[in-house]
DNA sequence: CTAGCTGCAAAACATTTGCATTTCG
DNA sequence: CGAAATGCAAATGTTTTGCAGCTAG
């Protein structure tokens, strides 16, 4: 579209973020993008995500205490980070999103983004899976 | 108290944090702290904001797009980033804290933490500067 | 064919660390 | 005096970039 190339690489790397749900940074993609060829160097796999976020193809988050993380853009979400294991869950909750919004216009201003993060322990608890 | 010495870098760095309400990063310190005494080391700018904020006396705050920044350890509140100026105002809301507190429960998390970032533009609005 | 990509290695940042020297208590 | 702290420079970890060679369209 944009006089871009869908490389090898590319393709790859595409595959790789596709079937990633668990918030890899780009050490991980390259590492599993390796498995696939070999012969895709890190500064490659920089590029291409750089690329992809400045086309609103993927998210980037910093969490706390991790290196940077990607997800492929989707409806509009928070994280919740398990402390323990680096692990990340989804929720939303469309009633805060409606308060950050006017807490902003309170303040003489007008949202851009906003960036919500948990940060928890499981609960040892028994039964209640939810 | 724990062995620390109170040495003259630390009270330059301690009154420079003091007097600072914008949140500086590491480098706005250190060339602050400079300005009273040129012969301070950025390492061990580096050093004493880490060992204050692991004394909880300094806390961090990575925001999306600025190098690592800090401010005084105060009551609980979130901050509203100026994407225009890099300015920062700090807001409070009690009812989205306890709200947070509930969603880590519900998907069967102990909340720890959480992060509350909202990132703005200012409403060039006229005469309602609130 | 050639603009756009790639790998590699070097550069750029931000932050940390080893070490010899200085300083607080 | 001796543990702790400092400055400097080198080392890290992460991300970016210059460049010569490689490919998709």
């Amino acid at each position: 579209m944009l006089g871009l190339k869908m490389t090898e690489q590319r393709k790859i790397i595409v595959k790789v973020l596709s079937e990633s749900s668990d918030h890899p940074d780009v050490e991980l993609v390259h590492k599993r993008a390796s498995k696939i060829d070999k012969r895709i160097g890190i500064a490659t796999v920089y590029r291409t995500i750089k690329l992809f976020e400045d086309n609103n193809l993927l998210e980037k988050h910093e969490f706390k205490g991790y290196s940077s993380r990607y997800e492929t853009v989707r409806e509009n979400h928070h994280h919740l980070i398990d402390i323990r294991s680096g692990r990340v869950k989804e929720f939303r909750n469309t009633l805060v999103d409606a308060m950050q919004k006017q807490v902003a216009k309170e303040m003489g201003f007008q949202l851009v983004d906003y960036r919500l993060e948990l940060y928890a322990i499981p609960i040892k608890n028994k039964r209640s899976k939810k």
